[in-house]
DNA sequence: AAGTGAAAGTGATAACTTTCACATACATTA
DNA sequence: TAATGTATGTGAAAGTTATCACTTTCACTT
């Protein structure tokens, strides 16, 4: 690889490089051995050349007239993505999102490793979804304490989220994945907060069914 | 307002609104009725000149010297990202992620009207969740032949989702929010398409939480 | 073993987005 | 009503990202 530490990689690259990787996998579970970077493109609706472009930024993985190892690009993907080891994981408030992200299927196969989700409902506490067990709120610190956890998922009401998120410090996590209304900020820079809004999905497909939309047609 | 077609528009631009539509919401619940760019700026993490410019895209809503008056900008988002007319909606696939969306609060004050959610599942056909009236996807070509919908939401399984996209042709809709991980592409330019992959983001914060994202830290 | 086709990689260019410094105009105060 | 402070609006420049035509290299064929 070119570059070892990957310095300046832009978001967008970053995004593209999950699609990929995920198409990957696909074409792998399918027998498949080699994929060019027009297949690529028509799988994940991103133009070859910017599957290429994107690609070059971290070295030469292909093999030119042929196209590329998925095998190869699969666990060089995975190296760059730090998906290679294992990232153990908790999940905050075991509503209906949040169940819904415990079963979705992809991210065990992604080395992604749920070690516990936590709820205030006394109902489900000691139950499990997907084999996650489910662990009162208050347990929180405590598991944080004995534990050594890197990301946690926010699928808690918006009002709850920086109270939450105020529990997280002073631990191993260094990744949050916020999926309230609320922003969070990482004031110190201790961790990397990504903050997913929903509900601003709907209002954006409004305005693109206007068809306003500057239209970037993906080849 | 200086272009009432706004052609053009970058999506970074769209989604940016969508946030500062939320912020003004909040903001007049609580009683504001005047905000300046600088406030939208600390509760969106979006800097404050960029504020300003996004929204001088579409005409000069502001007043020099105080702010911007939260009703009179509210109503210009609203009017730019269609907003201000009812949108019919309908959900296919009622299970976690489709009743998290449909519980969603947020949806119904932006004029979004969820008519029906379909699912296979015969134990919750006829059951409803938030009001919504949850029918089996057998009777989904009959509802859109009887209603005006324009926007589906699509929460079912991956592999269904071709299927269920190929049903959606020769009706009122014209867009779609694929929540599936299956890439959906609009070949014939029909309807607008919008693919939210969540498990994407688990990797993507993966990658950020390395460090090696090209840091454009917040103001 | 040379020729051919096919697809990756490259570097310059174009298009887009963000940033910055500054001009502008409103509201408030004296 | 004039002066002042403050926050918006503007246009040029910087920075970033995508595009495109072209070169390179590999595999396969004859």
């Amino acid at each position: 690889m070119r570059n070892s530490s990957f310095n300046n990689v832009p978001e967008s690259i970053v995004g593209r490089l999950a699609s990929y990787h995920r198409c990957l996998k696909n074409a792998a579970s399918n027998g498949q051995t080699v994929i060019k970077s027009s297949d690529i493109s028509k799988l994940c609706g991103i133009k070859a050349t910017v599957v290429r472009k994107d690609l070059t930024h971290f070295g030469e993985f292909g093999i030119k007239g042929k196209g590329y190892n998925i095998t190869t690009l699969s666990s060089n993907i995975e190296e760059i993505m730090g998906l290679n080891t294992e990232k153990r994981v908790i999940l905050i408030g075991a509503g209906n999102l949040g169940t819904a992200l415990l079963k979705y299927p992809g991210f065990s196969g992604a080395n992604f490793k749920f070690l516990a989700a936590f709820d205030i409902r006394e109902e489900i506490i000691g139950t499990s979804i997907n084999s996650v067990p489910i662990l009162h709120i208050d347990k929180l610190g405590a598991f944080l304490k004995s534990n050594e956890v890197q990301i946690a998922i926010l699928t808690v009401p918006s009002q709850e989220a920086e109270t939450i998120a105020s529990q997280l410090h002073n631990c191993s996590i260094k990744g949050i994945l916020n999926f309230t209304s609320a922003i969070l900020k990482s004031d110190d820079g201790k961790f990397y907060i990504r903050n997913i809004d929903l509900s601003k999905e709907l209002e954006v497909i409004s305005f693109c069914m206007k068809k306003c939309l500057k239209n970037k047609e993906e080849k």
